[in-house]
DNA sequence: GTCACAAGTGAAAGATATTTTCGGTTCGGT
DNA sequence: ACCGAACCGAAAATATCTTTCACTTGTGAC
């Protein structure tokens, strides 16, 4: 049958090219030929049946499988399987190494790995710096908050909302505001035991400070979510959580990656919350599933 | 005959664990168990016959070479080379999973780090299932649009209107809409050289293929991101962009990774744009940064 | 509930690929 | 030139992979 797969890929001389050199003097031309064609071009050959390969080297399959057998596999299926992976390090060989920013002229393909590479960066970042003592201090106010609100423009609006959903989904009492104006309107009606919580990269954003200082003069336990731990929106702010704030390029925009670490955090707050009110939160996700599913059509399978 | 080389190993898929993940829903159950079994245990499965697979997963030759072809191979004899040369890769190099979920009585320092490596992990699979022949379809159709509809409900109503922020900002017309009634009252006036995108992670959202089928019929070009390339919505998608579905927990609803893997499609959307019409999005880019300059407070002393 | 129909599944037939067999060919030595 | 042994490839034999088809299971309609 087959041999074992440890012998396969594990063995002590990875390089095939090696070993058809030493056994080289002992075959015969034929199998010289075929040898070589293994040895030059493994992925190529990788794709070429016996036959095929065969053909190639202007040989038969009875001496493919004599040379697949000389190497030390029990058949050419063997040996093709082996050639697969050596193929398959050589590709990997080469290090991806993404430095280079994302440029006018870069292929789509190209485009698609960098910001996957970056944003995975910003999210490595993020997580590195983000500050679990304060993290777990905004968790514990917010699973125990009559009610929350949470600020945010611009890009940051969205990561508002997104938090506001998450934390309804559990049963919380969340609202998000993107207007100035209502969010001091609904500041004012804050007081101790509830939550503010001001999304913004720059932390120096007005219409987002604002309400965020009314509802902690009203005793309003307060977070700030931002790119800036020094900036004007801390002064406000009970605790801080810091997000990443990565270098941008022309055409990545910093909103993209602080949206990106702007998230995670948000992520975070949902599942510390959500473990900490774990008997309402469950319950509360999965009725809220419940009550989707007829929203959506039966899919084929 | 046998499938190009290129196809297996330097393809864009790279991960097959990604695909296996992507693709996992549209499998039935037999399915399903090869399926991971092969993503479980690669070069386990490399050494083993049609016979073998289906035998070590209580089911059929028929099944194992259905479940091939799902994943993108024209039998199992390419897929066990795909296989092979995983796991020589495997070998080499491999760095350490996270494998737990996360569980309600994790520390939160925990949480962070796990919640960063599975959106990474998203991320990865993200990228190396998006197909780039779609996308750059998808950013031609956008950047020569005349207008562009976007919509969503939900965590996906929030992507939208990332995509819609972001496409403002370099000067085209774009609109998110998550009232249903709204959008299909707007689809009605697409027409060719528009351009409407659905977005849905399940792909069976009544609310969101209604607007996308009207788009469709008439007559502009129509994109759909989700997660299920097999769904109802692709029925009236001009170009399909896929989404990565990862495993989720009790904690971790899905709709957390889907948010995260839509940005990321939503960003590659952008950027390939931008690209496109770099001559006008550079300065509109700087442009609308400029106008937000006078909306923050100079930062402190 | 139960009926009809579609989807899923595996046994076995059919097609390909690999291995073995075996007879012809080449080549060095005499 | 002749002999023998090693070499080689065509074709048979075997193993493996793919397709077909009938049976089972699940699902929606009535």
């Amino acid at each position: 049958m087959t041999q074992d797969v440890k012998e396969i890929f594990g063995g002590p001389g990875g390089s095939l090219a090696a070993k058809v050199r030493t056994l080289a003097p002992s075959m015969t031309r034929s199998m010289q030929r075929v040898a070589e064609a293994v040895a030059s071009d493994p992925a190529g050959c990788a794709a070429l049946t016996v036959t095929g390969l065969a053909e190639l080297t202007g040989t038969s399959e009875a001496t493919v499988v004599r040379t697949a057998r000389l190497l030390g596999y029990p058949g050419y299926r063997d040996l093709r399987l082996a050639l697969a992976g050596l193929a398959a390090q050589q590709q990997s060989g080469r290090a991806p190494a993404i430095t280079t920013d994302i440029a006018v002229d870069d292929p789509i393909a190209d485009v698609v790995t960098k910001l996957a590479y970056e944003e995975q960066q910003t999210l490595a970042d993020t997580a590195a710096g983000l500050d679990t003592v304060q993290l777990g201090a905004a968790v514990n106010a917010l699973a125990g908050a009559r009610r929350t609100d949470v600020y945010g423009v611009g890009a940051s609006g969205l990561v508002a909302q997104d938090l506001t959903q998450k934390l309804l989904r559990i049963g919380l009492i969340a609202h998000a505001h993107s207007d100035p104006h209502l969010a001091v309107t609904n500041a004012v009606q804050l007081r101790s035991g509830d939550v503010a919580i001001a999304i913004t990269h720059s932390g120096s954003t007005g219409d987002v400070i604002e309400p965020l200082r009314v509802a902690f003069e009203h005793g309003a336990t307060t977070v700030a979510i931002t790119g800036r731990p020094d900036s004007p929106v801390t002064q406000y702010a009970d605790h801080v959580l810091t997000t990443s704030t990565s270098r941008e390029s022309e055409l990545r925009p910093a909103a993209m990656s602080s949206r990106t670490s702007q998230l995670l955090v948000v992520d975070c707050l949902f599942v510390g919350v959500a473990q900490r009110t774990y008997e309402t939160a469950a319950p509360a996700l999965a009725a809220s599933y419940e009550a989707l599913a007829h929203r959506h059509r039966t899919s084929p399978r």
